[in-house]
DNA sequence: AGAGCACCCTACCAATCGGTAGACGGATTG
DNA sequence: CAATCCGTCTACCGATTGGTAGGGTGCTCT
């Protein structure tokens, strides 16, 4: 009986946070019963709601810790870049690496986008506002200098840009296209995905080196 | 009595189907019982249950439909365009249209990619397989000719620009980024960020005229 | 006239939903 | 040892879920 629990109870409540967040990615809220996550940690539906008051309780911790989590890592990379060009690549890098490590993330923020898009607003409002500012200080400063293309529309290109990333909480569907056969493995789509991606992001960002019209094989510093 | 029923019944499964596509499209296929769409059109869901023999079928109908609707509007705009701009410009812009033109049409989609990845993949092949297949000729011709970058991987770019408008599903919540105080109406806000992302499709794709190198106020012609 | 059909209804079903009440066992603490 | 607390349990709640059975009602076709 005491190798059935690997640890007492240290990890219950985590335990019920990865199971909830893995489900209510999948199969989104409204989809998910509370018996099916406790089912997924092998308790009863009761032993749950000791955890955690309600559904939404449960539903709020995932959503917040999931935003925690992103919050501690953003800033970090932020300040780790050192040019213009290194911080476009970082940040976006940092945001691809965000959802494909865990594709559960993008998913669960996709669909609460669609379920509770006023909620949601508040939540981006708040927790990316004061850094959408910081990137587009920086691209007006990119145009000035003219290494930003002048025509580019800072606010509506983050935008976009945090469209395709969430693109990634579908990619096992849409990548299908990349080569219906479905030989290939996922990683190698991904990363053809990302690579294209990050290719697209860069060639709309920036205008190329002056009297070489390529923007390729460009080397990047100041 | 006679002036409650509007027309007799010419439209009670339309009426259904469009209730139903607006319900499952806001909450999802879970967060929607058949009961809330009966109310909405005003009947009893026993007679939903006349129309549709299951709640499953219900909402194969809305996607079937959404999908027919689809495929009826594309064909005339590949064949309509002339140039290989042109019909970039008019693909895009019929993707657009699409999704603009009634956003539950975007979440619909995004919410079954989310919901059943297998049957999505089945779905988006056999709908979109062939004119993806067509696309990545033309860009790949147009890398040969060098008009494309060549660096851009089709496949991969279609599937990216695919990404970009699913974001419109989304639009209403993520578009708040482009000015917080939302004093400016949401079709103003859409605007912008078409034509920045119409700016970046077209600047990740075509090469610069030669000896020109912005990407600026170009004229359209082979 | 009357048989059939299309359409909507009331009434009901078992199953599941989120959530509560309270008992039990095993530690910790006085 | 007794008291207490924590975590899980069984048992139950009313509400709602998707779905069925069958009874009208009115229209059409013979």
């Amino acid at each position: 009986m005491s190798e059935l629990d690997l640890q007492p109870e240290i990890a219950m409540r985590e335990q019920l946070l990865k199971a909830a967040t893995r489900l209510f990615a999948e199969r989104g809220y409204g989809g998910t019963s509370l018996q099916r996550i406790a089912d997924a940690v092998g308790i009863r539906k009761a032993s749950l709601l000791y955890h955690f008051p309600s559904k939404v309780a449960l539903y709020d911790a995932v959503l917040s810790e999931l935003l925690s989590r992103w919050n501690e890592s953003l800033p970090k990379l932020l300040l780790a870049a050192q040019t213009s060009r290194d911080r476009f690549e970082w940040v976006i890098h940092a945001g691809m690496d965000f959802f494909r490590e865990d594709r559960n993330r993008a998913r669960l923020l996709v669909r609460d986008m669609l379920d509770r898009p006023e909620h949601m607003r508040k939540l981006i409002l708040t927790h990316t506002q004061e850094w959408v500012k910081i990137i587009c200080d920086v691209l007006r400063q990119g145009q000035e200098n003219g290494r930003v293309r002048p025509d580019l529309d800072p606010e509506a290109y983050i935008v976009n840009v945090v469209h395709l990333l969430c693109g990634f909480a579908a990619a096992d569907t849409t990548a299908f296209l990349l080569e219906p056969s479905g030989e290939t493995e996922n990683p190698v789509k991904f990363e053809r995905m990302s690579n294209e991606f990050m290719r697209m992001a860069r060639t709309a960002l920036f205008l190329p080196r002056v009297e070489t019209p390529l923007a390729f094989g460009e080397t990047n510093e100041t």
